[in-house]
DNA sequence: TGTATTTTTTTTGTCGACAAAGAAAATGGA
DNA sequence: TCCATTTTCTTTGTCGACAAAAAAAATACA
């Protein structure tokens, strides 16, 4: 009931209000602008971006669709809630796609795709150094998307991003817990990343994915476990 | 222009409709019912299923979603294009979901799960006795969605199940090119595989999902230099 | 007061219609 | 005959409206 809505009805091309929506709608959902859980409703959003609601519907069936929302049959539809149950698994998915793809990486790069990775990196570096949490999760995600990239395997590559994009609502409270600062260990680590992936060692490109990937489960890991405690104080 | 559409007009529930669309068309395609590249009318569709356009719509965003048809921005709508330069990073992607998928069963499947992957099990090797290669297909997929399952995993689970979706098709070529037989090879591997997941044999597990893929692989690979051989014949 | 039933309200799913965007066809000029 | 321009046609994207479903509220009854 945030009624500030600074309602942005402009005139848009035929074809674009889907796109608008959808990336709104899922930009605010993984910054938790949108908390887990709460309804969603088409009406209000059909006023709120000055449209009919069948652009509305589609970007929330697109939403549907990567899991982002859940809808009820004939009911509310809503922003789905995070899997706190799943996320060993989710973790395990995320370090093995961080190993394959920077293998790929390492084996089927070519001279263009280093300068990409590069600018991403120098992007998240920015981040770190500014201190802006959504921004270090947004250029972090971009980063390892470069890589994957560069492993041309386009299978590997979507599946990567969906895991990216789901983990960014659990970074963000990770992020969140902390002063939204972050250690530079991490851009040393996408350092070490790029060297061995430039010097085309597999070996190595697996190892640092590996261990760049379970570095962040123990963060989480710490998080979740001082967070109990903090909970349980009278 | 088939036109004996022996068009399926009955009473549906409300909300039933577009279900009812996208798995119909999302097996035509698969089966290669429709072919690869062809078009697709949403007012066709509509009339031929009885119902508006908007629940035909969201049936074909959902499909878009999985790549299964290609829209272009103000223009025709088509189904996908079998990528088969992309073939090599599917089937690296496959192997590699072969082998987690099983190892994980290996690891946390219970006591009912194998119930289940028996039962598919039964369904493959009825398929394959009977000779009746889109139940092959179709129950092969089932058999190993069924192994994911019970890896307790539901990342891997639908990235895997994404990948025996989009596989149907190029399976299908496969099947046809010969007489809609199938070596009893396979209904022993996956015997084999079951065993080493109910003896919770974790690198056994592995082992064998990766020669399952591999397998495969390797006569997906003598068709396509057959076929080139038999397309130069004068 | 508590519970079962009816009524109202809210929200979704579906429909038919219309206008924009391209593509295809038709027209005109050399 | 060939190419450029205009016109027609096809197909999509969007809209407003209405009916079905489910929830919430109101009513009746013990």
């Amino acid at each position: 009931m945030t009624s500030d809505d600074s309602s942005q009805i402009t005139e848009r091309k035929r074809g674009s209000g889907v796109k608008l929506v959808y990336d709104l709608l899922r930009d605010e959902i993984l910054d938790l602008k949108l908390s887990p859980g709460s309804a969603i409703d088409e009406v209000q959003l059909a006023t709120r971006f000055g449209m009919s609601r069948t652009p509305i519907r589609e970007a929330l069936v697109r939403l549907a669709g990567e899991g982002l929302i859940e809808t009820l049959p004939n009911r509310s539809t809503m922003v789905s809630n995070i899997d706190f149950l799943g996320m060993p698994a989710y973790f395990d998915a995320l370090v093995l796609m961080y190993r394959v793809t920077t293998r790929l990486a390492a084996q089927h790069h070519q001279a263009d795709d280093l300068l990409l990775i590069r600018e991403r990196q120098a992007e998240f570096s920015a981040a770190v150094a500014a201190q802006d949490a959504l921004a270090m999760i947004a250029t972090n995600a971009d980063f390892h998307a470069a890589i994957a990239a560069a492993g041309r395997n386009a299978y590997y590559a979507s599946f990567f991003d969906r895991l990216l994009g789901e983990g960014r609502r659990m970074l963000r409270l990770y992020y969140q817990s902390y002063d939204d600062r972050l250690p530079p260990r991490y851009v040393d680590e996408h350092e070490e990343i790029i060297a061995a992936v430039e010097a085309r060692n597999v070996a190595a490109a697996d190892r640092l994915g590996k261990a760049h990937g379970e570095q962040i489960v123990e963060q989480i890991g710490r998080l979740l476990t001082r967070n109990d405690r903090l909970d349980i104080v009278l």
